[in-house]
DNA sequence: ATGACTCTTACGTAGCGTTATGGTTT
DNA sequence: GAAACCATAACGCTACGTAAGAGTCA
């Protein structure tokens, strides 16, 4: 009994191409009759294929398949099952970091809209973070690249965070920086070492609100004047610079808009009440 | 302000060809100087690259996050996230299914030696499994066709199985069929559906071994004539057919030789103990 | 003779890396 | 003027799909 390509791809549910490209891989080797060039399968083929397709569907690519079904001992097919496990394991903790930060990102855009421009007290996040970007000048110092690089690493687990000092939100003066955050959940699970220009800010009383900012140019202080004005007339008191992080960008009448949130640390006082820092942000 | 595109490569750690590539699809528009050619990039860029590379790194593809960066509205982006979040979910839980495969797999092979030629009383496991070839031929009917398109999709969580009739084993015939099978545990998981020609076969009191067949030629009933000794010499009554499935193929002496297991059902009686079949196999 | 197969060759896909060749900046 | 940079273009990679054009089988 022999089959031809058509008959093993039909079984295999798989194209003739693709049985060809394995047979290029060095696969499976079908008898080429001279006469019409024609493959022939055997059904010892066939049942070779499936496990090679077995394997396959374990992850493993094409090249390897071909090591594993013809050359490999018992000794390495054990290893190669090893490793195959904890490659395993690692995609699946990857995709869980995954999923959690999707969730996290989720809840914080379903959100907040509805705080667009409103002012509320609560404690700030506890975050870990540095700055490698002063007004318009990034810091391309080898040390800062380096640390970015890692940092950039733990995308999307990071936040692209900002701060304005104190001085220059009640000034005319526009000096702003920016750079990234974690959270402190994601810097303990992945063992982020915190050594400086990284710093752990403390979470903080604060004045916290989403605000909006149009266009190719940075938000400037003028964006957060009436969360001065909010502090001026509850007579608060500023204690720190103002820190914050883009939630998202979207196209909003054709322009692209950045929603960002930001907490202005006050000293707090006999009467007002601070909501605690949400679990992770 | 602004880089050239090696600056920008390096506060980003990624390759200038990147950032062309980036370009040719659509993610950011450098200013090009007419004089020279070059790419020079603004700071907002950088930051607009940094929110690019987010995206990227929660597993969006290129052209989406052209799409999510410079076209998507707020409710475009939350339903996107809402898709990447059942995506994750959907990704977990097919790694998770591997793994557990994985481990089976491994515990299964690193114990198979010890099993070789020698026979013990275990129940077999309860399984469900079709045929679609018979000695030498593959049922080719469309029916057996599309079910092994399905069954094809559960790999590796499936066994490529045998059949050796009762009979079979004591003449000198030499017939067997091959399929595949499915141990309980994924078939509830999967909600595989378990009719005709698929059969399940239930957990039954068997004599078992692990044996090896070398080259092209399928085993035969030689292969098993050990077994039967066992049982002749043991004075056992044997009640239905041998079924035992692949456990894996390797390399011994340049050779090709799957090692298999098989289950022989025999009939209980005072004295004879026969061990639980395995959580899952 | 027709239709359904088969063959080889070559190109397209994503997300880049690599190499070649030549011009520009510092 | 040399080193380091920039440019474009073309090719390679994996794991295939697709199409072209020609020969073969039932």
């Amino acid at each position: 009994m022999r089959y031809k390509i058509g008959d093993v791809a039909k079984i295999l549910g798989i194209s003739p191409d693709l049985l060809r490209y394995y047979e290029k891989k060095g696969v499976v080797k079908p008898v080429k009759d001279r006469s019409n060039d024609y493959r022939y399968y055997e059904p010892w083929d066939i049942n070779f294929l499936i496990d090679c397709l077995w394997y396959k569907n374990f992850g493993f690519g094409i090249d390897q398949v071909a090591t594993i079904v013809s050359k490999s001992s018992y000794e390495d097919i054990v290893s190669m099952m090893e490793n195959k496990d904890e490659e395993i394991e690692q995609t699946i903790r990857r995709q869980e970091l995954l999923l959690r930060r999707t969730r996290q990102h989720l809840q914080k855009i379903r959100t907040a809209k509805d705080f667009l421009g409103k002012c509320d007290l609560v404690y700030s996040p506890e975050i870990v973070r540095y700055l490698n970007r002063f007004n318009h000048v990034f810091d391309n110092s080898k040390a800062l690249q380096d640390l970015s690089h890692q940092w950039l690493k733990y995308m999307p687990l990071v936040h692209r965070c900002f701060e304005i000092g104190q001085a220059d939100l009640q000034n005319k003066t526009e000096n702003y920086a920016w750079g990234l955050s974690m959270t402190m959940d994601y810097v303990q699970e992945l063992n982020v070492p915190v050594n400086p220009p990284v710093k752990h800010l403390p979470s903080e009383p604060s004045v916290h609100s989403v605000f909006t900012s149009s266009g190719k140019d940075a938000f400037t202080p003028r964006h957060l004047k009436y969360l001065m004005d909010y502090v001026r007339s509850n007579d608060l008191k500023v204690t720190g610079n103002a820190r914050g992080n883009l939630i998202c960008s979207v196209v909003e009448d054709g322009k692209l808009t950045g929603y960002f949130e930001v907490w202005l640390p006050i000293e707090p006082r006999e009467g007002l009440e601070f909501a605690p820092a949400p679990l992770s942000d």
